[in-house]
RNA sequence: GCGCGCAUAGCUCAGUUGGUUAGAGCGCCACUUUCACACGGUGGAGGUCACAGGUCCGAGUCCUGUUGCGCGCACCA
């Protein structure tokens, strides 16, 4: 017997900082590449090195911590791999921030050597937080298993993907327009860049036949391309230009000649049906000059400003400076018909923050569509399911257009391009190095100087990080791996790319189920973001709530795809739960620990135990059943909700309170009361533990459910117990719902009370009048705990007294409380012809539908047999109502 | 334009393949510091399930349409 008490409330900051470092130490989030037990793998999505933990992190945390948990309970070897990613353009630019800010440099003061030293001394101080503070939400990743996307065994997988690639024919190098940063002077690829509606303008700008002839009027949301202009467009079928193409106009500003040329992509309904052509700087006027063969003059230098194409004038402006001086200059000039306001869609750099500039550069790319067929038959084919399945059209209607992906970036950060130039010749060799000598004979050659796309080792992740190449016993153990989970903003950038890769690579699919997970916003609807300041630090909830109440209460909001809405008051949830159960243990202790055998049922009979045991007991067993389902089912938030409610609402408010009177007594019930107890007690405590960690392994604990150096996170997932036993057990349905029955009459007699202001702490003398000889036969197996119930003085089973009473109906039978004096029979009546007008209603109800035929012959026979069973028991109901009426005289 | 999602109690949301009198948490009202828990207990009020049709014996649930909100993709300069 434990001697210490438990204080009233739970505190969990002593019990997380006790139990993670513990439980890392015994080496239980380790998992052993040698053991004999079927493997179960999660690779986390690698956070970047730069990050810290935000309120998403810890959902998506959690909800594998839960995965690894509860399957490690059902005994597989548990593999979780954790990891972060370098994140090329994030970190390069946090560097970046942080040498201007300290010493006044930038990256091209240092050279990109230096730089990069920099940028991993950077890393060594300041990166990689979050792995650290995973640890205090209770992740259970396999430390040792670590990995980061830079470090040496991936950067080689990265390479040898890349030289297999090109080998293939699947990577190339082209001249492309791709979508340009200006901020971090890189190339994006097309799912970088997001696109913000903006209020813009429509400039209508003169263009003047160079024959004096006329004018032809082109509309353009960007004035400021016009120097790189080689022609003007109109569609060949518009009557107004008719004629006039193949004319040459004078384009304004620069007074170079261009021509007006016809092609299909113009619209003749849009604007005035011409569009000034920019090769250089639009993708579709790209392809238009590829097709009238027309120049492509590239306007602008990689920050965004004009360069000396665009003229002495603009030389050296930003773009946004160019813009209003050119439409100064055409207005002065006369050449400005008009501005008119209009909305469209502007794209920006997803992490630059800037408007990205459609720029014709050569760059590296890899052609996807070869690698995309055998992902949409993975999917399709169901070898690899979504969670919601929704998810699958998204993804299908990504692959099925699918365009190359532009992975070379002119970024410093990151895994440097394996290719190398002859500097004679110019010719490229893909390798692990240069060659020693090029085919024209020169021997000197340099590197590219491109780094690839961040995404270019994220996608291999679920290989890299078991050593692909190399065929090392845990890349044969634990790849596949089992379930993904993340967010579905990154299922372009890096689910879908992981499938490619793994189907390519390995051969077979790189996880089984996908768990796409929640967005979180604020209570207001709004994602949570640090520009709002509305984004709650996790590390302030875990210390004002606790790790397991924050997991809960993630866990318990967040439906099945569904964005949810969080704030910090929602914790209480959370916390107030772990304080139940910490209450319902502090309330057990009070009669001792666990004896050693809590366990093992095998020496209970039915006869010992009590109907609240009973209906306990069948209460479990479905819980137990629920639960297993809804977490294999990836059913989280119903897996909450259920053991949430058996917890409070089952266990603590009707059987606990029904115990009392049997643990207060000395022998007899008390032994089997307290079995059946502990038994429901450990066994939620389990059930719980993948969810809310902490508190359960404490409580196991002071239960002394297992030994000091023992832990429930290595016990057996809970097994229902067999039917037969249960009906050894007396545990049945009828049972069941006797018990049920027996309920609903206390919360009768409590609305009596209520009704009549009687004080919750005021013991009654009741009388019940049981409904059926069954009933009687059942109430009388146990006085104690119904009486317990009712805060009964006094409990007998008889006839109605003598004298002025209260009266609760229910089915089981009608309770009688003797109120001298008390009973206002006006009140009573009242009280009574509510509740026979209910009854009347719904017995109205239930006629209706029990007449109709059409149902008695479809519905199922269980339906309507219940809708019967509910008809006689509120006839009888209304029956003992009506009878109550006449005694009061109404 | 195409695709997806959402609309249920004052608020935030559940509601499995259609079948008890539509539920929970918070908030609200009344009672309650009884000996596990006031981070608690008991009772209660509160909903024509966005709208209009349809299928069916039966619709919050399925179908069609409408409205409003959110998201993604593609865009006509």
């Amino acid at each position: 017997m434990s001697d210490e008490t438990l204080s009233k409330a739970y505190s969990p900051a002593e019990v997380e900082a006790k139990w993670y470092p513990t439980w890392e130490k015994r080496g239980y989030f380790h998992s052993d590449v040698n053991s004999a037990k079927k493997a179960y793998t999660i690779v986390i999505p690698p956070p970047n090195v730069t990050g810290i933990l935000t309120l998403g992190h810890v959902l998506n945390n959690t909800l594998q911590d839960i995965l690894i948990r509860f399957e490690k309970m059902r005994g597989k070897e548990t593999c979780w791999v954790p990891g972060m990613d370098h994140a090329g353009i994030a970190t390069q630019a946090k560097v970046e921030a942080f040498l201007k800010k300290e010493k006044n440099l930038t990256r091209y003061d240092l050279g990109r050597e230096k730089f990069l030293d920099e940028v991993w001394k950077w890393k060594e101080q300041y990166g990689g937080k979050i792995i650290q503070q995973l640890r205090t939400i209770g992740t259970s990743c396999d430390w040792p298993r670590e990995r980061f996307t830079f470090d040496e065994g991936l950067s080689a997988a990265v390479q040898e993907v890349f030289i297999r690639l090109y080998n293939d024919g699947l990577i190339y190098k082209g001249h492309r327009i791709i979508n340009w940063c200006p901020k971090s002077r890189t190339a994006l690829s097309d799912e970088e860049v997001i696109y913000r509606q903006e209020s813009g303008h429509l400039w209508h700008i003169r263009y003047p036949f160079a024959d004096g002839s006329g004018e032809v009027v082109v509309a353009t949301t960007r004035p400021e391309t016009i120097m790189g202009d080689t022609a003007v467009a109109v569609n060949p079928e518009d009557e107004r230009y008719k004629g006039l193409v193949g004319k040459m106009l004078i384009l304004p500003i620069m007074n170079r000649e261009i021509p007006l040329i016809a092609d299909e992509y113009v619209e003749k309904d849009f604007g005035t049906g011409a569009v000034k052509i920019t090769p250089a700087h639009d993708p579709n006027d790209y392809e238009v000059g590829l097709r009238h063969n027309l120049a492509m003059p590239n306007i602008m230098n990689d920050d965004g400003s004009m360069n000396e194409n665009a003229g002495e004038e603009f030389n050296g402006l930003d773009r946004s400076v160019a813009r209003k001086l050119v439409v100064e200059k055409l207005d002065a000039a006369g050449l400005l018909v008009k501005v008119e306001d209009y909305a469209h869609q502007v794209g920006y750099s997803e992490r630059g923050g800037v408007p990205v500039e459609p720029r014709l550069s050569e760059q590296w790319f890899v052609k996807m569509e070869p690698l995309a067929k055998p992902a949409i038959e993975a999917v399709t084919s169901g070898k690899i399911k979504f969670h919601p399945d929704r998810w699958v059209k998204t993804y299908l209607h990504w692959m099925e257009n699918i365009k190359d992906w532009c992975i070379s970036r002119q970024l410093w950060w990151g895994h440097r391009i394996p290719a190398y130039y002859c500097k004679k010749c110019g010719k490229v060799y893909v390798g692990k190095a240069a060659p020693e000598k090029c085919e024209c004979g020169h021997t000197e050659f340099r590197q590219d100087e491109d780094v690839l796309d961040t995404w270019f080792s994220s996608w291999l992740w679920p290989f890299s990080v078991f050593d692909w190449p190399n065929a090392t016993p845990e890349l044969k153990r634990f790849y596949p791996t089992d379930t993904l989970v993340t967010g579905p903003d990154i299922i372009f950038f890096w689910v879908a790319r992981m499938i490619m890769s793994g189907l390519r690579f390995m051969g077979e699919v790189p996880f089984k189920d996908v768990y796409f997970t929640s967005i979180i916003r604020d209570d207001k609807g709004r994602k949570l973001s640090k520009s709002l300041n509305n984004s709650p630090d996790p590390l302030d909830v875990v210390a004002t709530y606790g790790a397991d109440a924050l997991r809960f209460t993630m866990i318990y909001i967040a439906p099945m795809g569904q964005d949810i809405r969080y704030d910090n008051k929602k914790c209480e949830i959370g916390r107030n739960f772990a304080n139940k159960i910490w209450n319902v243990v502090r309330f057990r202790l009070q009669h001792g620990t666990a004896p050693k055998d809590w366990m093992d049922l095998s020496s209970l009979k039915a006869a010992d135990l009590r109907p609240d045991d009973q209906w306990i007991l069948s209460r479990l067993n479905q819980i137990v059943k629920t639960m297993t389902q809804q977490l294999a089912e990836f059913d989280f938030n119903n897996a909450c909700k259920s053991i949430y409610d058996f917890i409070w609402n089952e266990f603590c408010n009707w059987y606990l309170e029904s115990a009392k009177p049997a643990l207060s007594a000395p022998a007899g019930t008390t032994c089997a009361t307290l079995k059946v107890f502990d038994y429901c007690l450990g066994t939620f405590l389990k059930l719980l533990h993948p969810i809310m960690p902490f508190v359960t392994d404490e409580l196991y604990h002071q239960m002394e459910f297992c030994t000091e150096d023992d832990s429930i996170m290595v016990q057996a997932w809970p097994e229902a117990i067999p039917e037969d036993r249960m009906a050894e057990l007396g545990a049945t349905k009828s049972v069941e719902q006797l018990n049920a029955a027996k309920y609903e009459l206390v919360r009768a007699v409590r609305n009596l009370r209520a009704n009549y202001q009687l004080s919750t702490s005021l013991p009654l003398d009741v009388v019940i009048t049981p409904a059926s000889d069954e009933a009687k036969a059942f109430l009388d197996l146990d006085h104690d705990a119904l009486g317990a119930l009712l805060n009964a003085k006094s409990m007998v089973l008889g006839d109605k007294p003598q004298g002025p009473v209260g009266v609760a109906l229910s089915a089981i039978g009608t309770a009688f409380v003797p109120l001298e004096g008390l009973v206002d029979f006006a009140a009573e009546t009242e009280r009574l012809k509510k509740q026979e007008e209910e009854a009347v209603k719904y017995i109205a109800t239930l006629e209706k539908k029990l007449s109709n035929k059409g149902y008695v012959d479809h519905a199922p026979a269980a339906a309507v047999q219940a809708d019967r069973d509910h008809l006689a028991e509120t006839q009888d109901k209304l029956a003992r109502i009506r009878e109550q009426l006449a005694a009061l005289g109404a």
